[in-house]
This record gives structure tokens, C-alpha cells and sequence, in this order.
DNA sequence: CTAGACCTTGGAGTGACTCGAAGGTCAAAT
DNA sequence: ATTTGACCTTCGAGTCACTCCAAGGTCTAG
């Protein structure tokens, strides 16, 4: 399997998948005569673990460490391995969801503002710009 | 005001600040006999707004634009420039919180795998590691 | 035999910082 | 008076995770 193929079945972009080889993050595939890199099922394995790893927010230190302890370590080193990492990118996840909604609503919260000017200034045309960048400054919060 | 007191109170790091100002997201400040920056309340008003907006998820170009309108436009300039950006981050953050929480239950539902693949090695030690990484890539998803 | 789709490498560009080096300024303590 | 230490300045480089490009090699179908 040559490496577009590879990256359609795993879904990494073939860019990417030499990008992580050049970084180390995944192993080197053979090469046929030609030089194309040659990829089977068992590389498959490997390219979609690393995909979902990072679909999944790891940074490719944490990759590459899994990875390189799924091929040379005992099971119980991969697990151990996986679980801290994993643990770390749980709370990680938690914590960027609760930032990510709190800036959701001051987002509508300061849209909702703008408006509210908007249709006030629609009266009073005098309005300076300057009024909708405190609005906008206090909306965002401190 | 200095660039660090400026820093403190509005949340921006110093170094941040330069940055925005180099890169012309923000306007250049006055400067002292010595070459130093120097704030007053109204920028700090604009930084206020400009941390606001980038920790709410807006790239640096969207703030650089609700910016300058909001120096040099009329209000319903700064409204509308403001109300279409929004629209779009919020459509975004709403996108990436479902993402990442599904992200997130898919990296417990992992941890949960290979807690439980632990178990059963502990009676089967002769487990490849191999089968944690089938079982990682199985679990994180097509 | 040629057109087009693949493959290779190395290097540069992106966004949003973040840090370091090398030097200037200033207030207070010695 | 000087020295310490905390600021300030600029410019340039490093980070992360890609993403794209150019220049060249290879393979397959018509």
C-alpha cells in the first residue's frame, strides 16, 4: 500500500504522515525499489491510532511516547503509559470545554449588546464609536 | 502608565502587547522622553477588549478589523463589523465544544478500555502489546 | 510515447505567541 | 557616587502541528 492509500484508510493526510515520520512520531515504513514508502495492515493500526490519539487533543510528544512504547514495552508499560496520559488529556478536555462555554455565552452576551446599542443608536445617531468599544470591553469581562 | 502596569491591568502580557502592536492589532501608544510606552485609561479600554475578544476565540485579523472600525468608523459600522464576527465565532465555538466533549467521552471511554485490558493481563501476562494498540485504535474510532 | 497521476525530498509559510540577547533607564540602598 | 535590581527597548529565533511548494523521479492507460 503506497502512502496515499494508506492516508485515505487511516485518515491522516499523506503530508502529514510524512511529517510525523520526519518528527519520529511514527516509524519508518519499508521502501520498494522505487522508494515509495510500502504500508501494510499492521502500519494501519499504528497511523490510526496516532489519528484518533490526536483527533483526540494529545500533542505529538504524548504520541510519540505511546507509540514507542506500544512497539518496544511489555503491555503493562503501554498501559501505564496510556493511562497517565490519558488522564492528563481527560482533565485537559474538561477544562477547555468550560473555557470554551463560558466564552460561547459572553460571545452572545456581547452580540445581544450590540444589538441592543444598534437599535438605540438608531434614535440617537449621535453615538460615538467609543461607546460600543466599552460596551464591547465590559461584555468581555475583566 | 507602562507597558507592565498596562500588562497587569488589562491581562494582556507585556510581551503580548508588543506583539499585537507589531503586528498592528493594536494602535502605537505615545512614548515618553525615553523611549517608553506610555498608556492611559483608554487604551487600556482597547486592550481590555482586545484580550476579551482573543480569549473568547477570535483570530488576531477579526480583532484587528472591529478594532480600526472601532477607532475610525461610525457606530453602525463598528455594529455590523461586530455582529457578523461574532455570528461566525459563536458558530464556531458551538462547533469545537461539541467536538471536544465528544473527544473528551472518547478518550474515557479508552482510558476505561485499557484499564480493563489491564485486569485481564494481570491474569494473561503473556499479552502482546500489540493488542492494546488494536484496542486503542478500535476505540478511538474509524 | 506521451499525458497525467502518483511518488520523493527539502524548505518555507502559517498563527499566536514566547523567549533570549544586548543594550538603555531609573529609583533606591549602600 | 555608585551599584543593584527592576524595569524598558528592539530584533530575531523558537514553538506546535501542520500545509504547501518546487523540482525531480516513476508508473499506468491510451
Amino acid at each position: 500500500m503506497r502512502i496515499q492509500e494508506a492516508a485515505e484508510a487511516s485518515g491522516l493526510p499523506a503530508d502529514t504522515i510524512r511529517f510525523y515520520e520526519r518528527s519520529g512520531v511514527l516509524p519508518r515504513p519499508p521502501r520498494g525499489a522505487n522508494g515509495y514508502r510500502a504500508y501494510t495492515e499492521e502500519h494501519l493500526g499504528t497511523l490510526r491510532l496516532a489519528r484518533g490519539l490526536r483527533e483526540l487533543g494529545l500533542p505529538l510528544d504524548d504520541i510519540t511516547a505511546i507509540l514507542t512504547v506500544a512497539h518496544d514495552a511489555t503491555c503493562g508499560d503501554v498501559r501505564r503509559t496510556l493511562a497517565a496520559t490519558l488522564g492528563r488529556a481527560i482533565a485537559e478536555a474538561d477544562a477547555r470545554v468550560t473555557e470554551l462555554s463560558n466564552a460561547r455565552e459572553r460571545l452572545a452576551g456581547l452580540r445581544e449588546g450590540v444589538m441592543a446599542l444598534n437599535s438605540r443608536s438608531d434614535r440617537l445617531p449621535g453615538m460615538a464609536p467609543c461607546d460600543c468599544v466599552r460596551l464591547a470591553s465590559e461584555l468581555t469581562g475583566p
